[in-house]
DNA sequence: GTAAATTCT
């Protein structure tokens, strides 16, 4: 591999780097006039109120002159040189005046007053600062010395799409204002709240946000609130921009703020009836950027002979390749790995370390790719280089240092739903222009880097989106309703999204709400649709729960429901499948898989187990994180339903029933997931939309069942279904009649079967066939 | 006879 071969595939092109030359053309030019605005004494009428929560009021610290919405970017910074601390008048550390160096060295210091001067004059303000801005530490703080929360006795929320960003942010933002975290500033996530009556700054995830949402629909608590990265746009994003344009219009005296990474702002200004912007550049590296001259045929085989010449090549740095999933990444680390050795053998290459990283790795193999490349094999030898093969995980969630040459392949795995058959999948698809240079991007933290696309130009201009469809038009929106439902959105069809989903999938959803009554024929919620909107779960998942004590085993139900919305417990490795399969059969229940994972659960938590729970689930092949995550989401829905007065009751293990009525339970949930067996013997149909499909290999349950009741679709090489129970006809009938009204059914198979249960019933209960509703 | 991008309440 010469030199030269390398560089032949690519063509390069003169950039300095996606958007590393922000001449913006969205930059706000405003007279800077506030310096010379009155700076007024004491506090606005808000310190009024007299609330004695104990929230830090500013009284007696330098902040008790500033006068709200009318501060400047000057007494901010002598409020903040100390030397008593602004927020709670304690003494400021070293440690705090070395941050504040670095503070004022960041791009959107130096736009502070403009920030200011628009915050002050908008309700709405659009902010966009590109990567390296520091505009989610910063901006909250600027908000806070202006916004003055606790003189009204609320607070600033700051929301983030990603767990983790909201609790290192807030970790960050609590070291750099010199307190505790938890006490003036925090975070707030699921199963974690780490925030007080003091605090006056909350990171929180977006998720988190939108619930607070549903039991406050004006979300009084807040003063501003910021909703960061929005060009990612979430579920949950998406809805709450959609809330909060209503909000404010109630409620003139919140403030909004969208903070986004990319030019696309213009959407978001024209959204919220165009609501000034301010950009504010970033401070990254600057990335080259090459491109194939003729499109790959072989993605995968392109990327790795890719990453092989850069490290024959290039000078020192890590190399980060994109590829799209699990077995493509393990598949490509091994073929790496053999290569690599050859050439440290035949053409004396430096040595080579490669690194999988994906979502389901675990926790600490994960860390792994933080360790530094390898030294050279001798001192002044060729230098050795890490190798990081990563799903787009490491596109947003995950940031790596050192990373000087990004392969970029141009595919990633995305969700899509089709309504049609109400189903989503996983498809392997082209990325857009937004995350190309997103991934781009990441070669240039540390120092300038490189980017490899395995594509055209003509390819990235004319074939990539600019942005990749936003969530909310990819799913499956049966619980979105739901919750838009309970934020007091009456007219669905008219509520303001920035992307409405079409209207076949509004429909999907608004049916399957109503059959699993949740909402009445006019659509309103009804009551069983309120209680269920209070769980943090799937409607039908939440309905399963709340109907079971009319089955006589809430309690099963409900670490079936935690078991349901974790990961897969049953960790089969590639080695050791066989062995991975034995000790499942050992937890296996002839009469599906819930009654399966039941019993792995039970096991998990019997004294025996609890002894050396790590050891316990490693010995058995099952996952310790994903059984304690579900211990963790049972708590939490046992709160609820103990605050909802849904009774915790079991059926006596030794009672015949124990296991039916667990099976019964499952129907009241699923009763819209069940297929019958084909004539044929071998596949099975879903019961409505007359869908072949499959049983999935790992199922427990053997081909013998008529009836079999499914939690999940998937679409793979073929169709399965997986998580199966066997179910009776007559339960069917029974617990779900109005979705299996036999009338409805098409002509079929499934019908005539239903036809024939329904009258054998009504012959043993001594109805006549014709009396029936 | 076998798959699971990612994230969230």
């Amino acid at each position: 591999m010469a030199d030269g071969e390398s560089k032949s595939r690519f063509k390069r092109q003169k950039m300095t780097d996606d958007g590393s030359d922000r001449a913006n053309p969205y930059l706000a030019h405003m007279h800077n006039g506030a310096e010379e605005r009155d700076q007024g004494v004491g506090l606005s009428d808000g310190h009024a109120n007299g609330h004695s929560n104990g929230r830090a009021t500013g009284g007696g610290t330098s902040l008790a002159s500033f006068k709200r919405h009318a501060t400047t970017s000057k007494q901010h910074t002598v409020a903040e040189d100390g030397p008593a601390n602004p927020l709670n008048g304690n003494n400021l550390s070293k440690r705090y005046f070395g941050i504040l160096k670095t503070r004022r060295d960041l791009p959107v210091h130096a736009q502070r007053q403009e920030f200011l001067d628009m915050y002050q004059n908008t309700q709405v303000l659009v902010f966009v600062g590109e990567t390296g801005s520091g505009k989610t530490t910063q901006i909250p703080q600027f908000v806070i010395y202006d916004d003055l929360p606790q003189s009204q006795g609320k607070m600033v929320a700051c929301t983030q799409p990603r767990r983790v960003a909201a609790m290192s942010v807030a970790q960050r933002v609590a070291q750099e204002m010199d307190v505790t975290l938890g006490e003036e500033v925090g975070y707030s996530i699921r199963f974690e709240d780490m925030t007080g009556p003091k605090t006056i700054l909350k990171y929180m995830t977006d998720g988190m946000l939108l619930r607070e949402a549903m039991n406050d629909h004006d979300l009084k608590r807040y003063s501003t609130i910021i909703l960061d990265e929005a060009h990612e746009r979430t579920l949950a994003t998406d809805i709450l921009m959609g809330l909060l344009k209503e909000v404010v219009r109630r409620r003139p005296d919140l403030k909004l703020i969208i903070m986004s990474a990319t030019l696309d702002a213009q959407k978001f200004q024209k959204y919220f009836m165009n609501a000034p912007l301010l950009a504010v550049p970033g401070r990254t590296h600057p990335v080259e950027i090459f491109y194939t001259a003729e499109p790959e045929r072989d993605y995968v085989e392109a990327a790795i002979r890719t990453v092989l010449q850069i490290h024959a090549t290039e000078p020192e740095g890590d190399i980060l390749l994109f590829l799209t999933g699990e077995e493509e990444i393990e598949d490509a680390c091994r073929k790496i790995n053999m290569e690599a050795d050859e050439m440290v053998r035949e053409a004396d290459a430096g040595p080579l370390k490669v690194y999988p990283l994906y979502g389901t790795l675990p926790p600490a193999q994960q860390q792994r790719i933080f360790d530094a490349a390898p030294a050279p094999f001798k001192p002044g030898g060729r230098p050795g280089r890490k190798v990081v093969i990563s799903t787009n995980i490491a596109e947003t969630s995950l940031t790596i240092d050192g990373i000087v040459y990004v392969v970029d392949p141009g595919f990633s795995k995305q969700k899509v739903y089709n309504p049609r058959i109400r189903v989503e999948s996983l498809l392997v698809s082209p990325i857009s222009k937004a995350s190309a240079q997103q991934r781009a991007g990441r070669a240039g933290r540390t120092r300038p880097g490189k980017c490899f696309r395995l594509y055209t130009e003509g390819a990235f201009k004319k074939e990539l989106i600019d942005q990749s469809y936003p969530e909310i038009l990819r799913s499956n929106l049966a619980s979105t309703v739901l919750e838009l439902k309970k934020l007091g959105i009456d007219d669905l069809v008219h509520f303001d999204l920035m992307d409405p989903p079409a209207p076949e999938t509004l429909m999907r959803a608004l049916e399957e709400l109503n059959y699993l009554a949740c909402l009445d024929d006019e659509g309103e919620l009804t009551t069983l649709g309120k209680l269920a909107s209070d769980f943090p779960l799937d409607p039908a998942l939440a309905v399963m729960l709340i109907s079971s004590p009319e089955f006589y085993c809430s309690n099963e139900i409900l670490s079936l429901t935690s078991l349901l919305s974790v990961p897969q417990v049953f960790v089969r490795p590639a080695a050791a499948r066989k062995r991975a399969d034995e000790m499942k059969d050992l937890f296996a229940h002839e009469d599906g898989d819930h009654l399966t994972v039941l019993n792995v659960y039970h096991a998990f938590k019997s004294p025996a187990a609890q002894e050396n729970p790590k050891q316990w689930c490693h010995d058995h092949f099952l996952s310790y994180r994903a059984l304690q995550q579900a211990d963790n989401v049972r708590l939490q829905l046992k709160r609820i339903m103990e605050r909802e007065e849904v009774e915790l009751v079991s059926t006596p293990f030794d009672d015949k029933k124990y296991y039916e009525n667990i099976r019964r339970a499952l129907v009241a949930g699923f009763f819209m997931q069940v297929a019958k067996k084909d004539s044929g013997g071998k596949s099975y149909v879903t019961v409505k939309d007359n869908q072949s499909v499959l049983l999935h290999p790992s199922t427990v349950l053997g081909q013998d069942s008529e009836w079999v009741l499914y939690n999940e679709f998937v679409l793979t090489s073929k169709n399965y279904i997986r998580n199966v129970t066997a179910v009776k006809p007559e339960w069917l009938l029974d617990i779900a009649p109005t979705y299996y009204d036999v009338d409805s059914f098409s002509k079929g198979e499934v019908k005539t079967s239903l036809q024939r249960v329904k009258d054998k019933v009504n012959r043993r209960t001594g109805y006549k066939a014709a009396s029936g509703r």
